[in-house]
DNA sequence: ACGATCCTTCGGCGAACGCCGAACCGTCCT
DNA sequence: AGGACGGTTCGGCGTTCGCCGAAGGATCGT
């Protein structure tokens, strides 16, 4: 009967609007200021601090303090896909007009975002699909990586995703995209590729936000690695 | 930003811990009625009640009434999964030594049981590794089912998983085994063969509970198609 | 050394929440 | 018809929880 205290804990820690929001603004996979999540959640600083203890306490964060400054961001992967399996189940929601600088940064989101720490939006159905269709993924039944998946991608950064490895991340998982409601590649290989693109200047990102723009050597890349031309 | 709101309104539906018990419950995939589950979180019948309407109310739960009794059960499959995945964060609890009955009630578990609607234990293990060394399932990268994986279940049970077919739910998915510390098979078609092992007798509810015992039927139709031998 | 900045601790306030018992309604059984 | 039973509604109680502002470190820049 205690299993059912630990899940109450668990979910107990997400219950409250205000921590939610701050684990959803984690999301984007980047380790943030505790001032900065209590302007982006809009509570007082006194306020934040308690909260970032619950969540670092139930496990959800992980903290490092550098200076004054405590830097906070979501302890692992695993509680990524739990908010985001968790935020699956609403409706998209109706797009609320909030000015043209709301609609233009949403339209950035769209088209190319991080989702933790795999591409999401346009572009990372677009990469998705196109691995499909090239036959480096399969999608039978759940997304699961070909041989020919795992050549590309030991011939592209070198890393050969059979090789053992340590944790039960799965190697591809799909993620359910909830600006193109369709599934967008995760797990370790979706991370992976993530990396690729943030660190070869495939795309960088747009201000401080999620979203990423494509680069002209990322088009370039889109073309040679998959055939696609994005846009 | 409402969308934290959508999360932290689900995530408090489960942060109680009498609603976490009921929820647990239920996660045997069959229906209650609301003083059974009252009495089995240990609350007066009408504070159930309260937290029955939240919980069908924020979509988690449905109910049946039947004459004087109202059944409910989880929503739908993807509400278990949520349960699962959620609790699937937490450490393996110590043996509790709760006396000579509890300790054979938890042996049956360990044994053979349904998680929500699919077999799980060390039965629910054996066979999606039996499944696996015969290749009808493949494991490579997540759960798949192969070419033969689909023939077989033709052969058994006459349905064809590659049909098109309504709702997002996988077709096979790998759900954490709580006992076995493994992968046991679930998504659809783990649901269609714990149908058919209940359905033809070769496994048999015991009690009241989620634990099942494996019937002589079923020991030689484990060995028949899947040429393993249990206990 | 000094103020500015980031964060934390503490006390107190108000709202929300979980619980119960009592009364009540509808259904089933005899 | 009568009683037993499952479920519900309502009012009230106590606790928990989220919030803030004020005061107090700790660290950084000048």
């Amino acid at each position: 009967m205690t299993s059912a205290a630990d899940l109450a804990a668990l979910a107990a820690l997400l219950a409250d609007e205000t921590r939610a929001g701050i684990c959803l603004a984690l999301l984007d996979g980047r380790a943030w200021t505790a001032s900065e999540l209590a302007a982006h959640a809009g509570v007082a600083p006194s306020t934040a601090t308690g909260h970032l203890h619950r969540l670092v306490e139930g496990g959800l964060l992980v903290q490092r303090r550098q200076g004054r400054h405590r830097y906070v961001q979501l302890a692992d992967p695993s509680v990524a896909q739990l908010l985001e399996d968790l935020s699956a189940r609403f409706e998209p929601r109706p797009v609320r007009t909030g000015g043209l600088r709301a609609a233009t940064a949403s339209a950035a989101l769209r088209r190319g975002r991080t989702c933790y720490d795999h591409l999401a939006g346009r572009l990372g159905v677009a990469v998705t699909e196109a691995m499909i269709g090239r036959g480096l993924l399969d999608c039978g039944s759940g997304f699961a990586l070909t041989p020919a998946g795992r050549s590309w991608l030991i011939d592209l950064i070198g890393w050969d995703p059979t090789q053992p490895r340590p944790g039960r991340r799965p190697l591809v998982r799909g993620c359910l995209d909830w600006t193109e409601r369709r599934e967008h590649l995760g797990g370790l290989v979706g991370a992976k590729l993530c990396e690729l693109f943030l660190g070869n200047g495939w795309v960088v990102r747009i201000g401080s936000g999620r979203a990423v723009r494509l680069t002209a050597a990322g088009h370039a890349a889109l073309r040679d690695q998959l055939g696609i031309t994005l846009d």
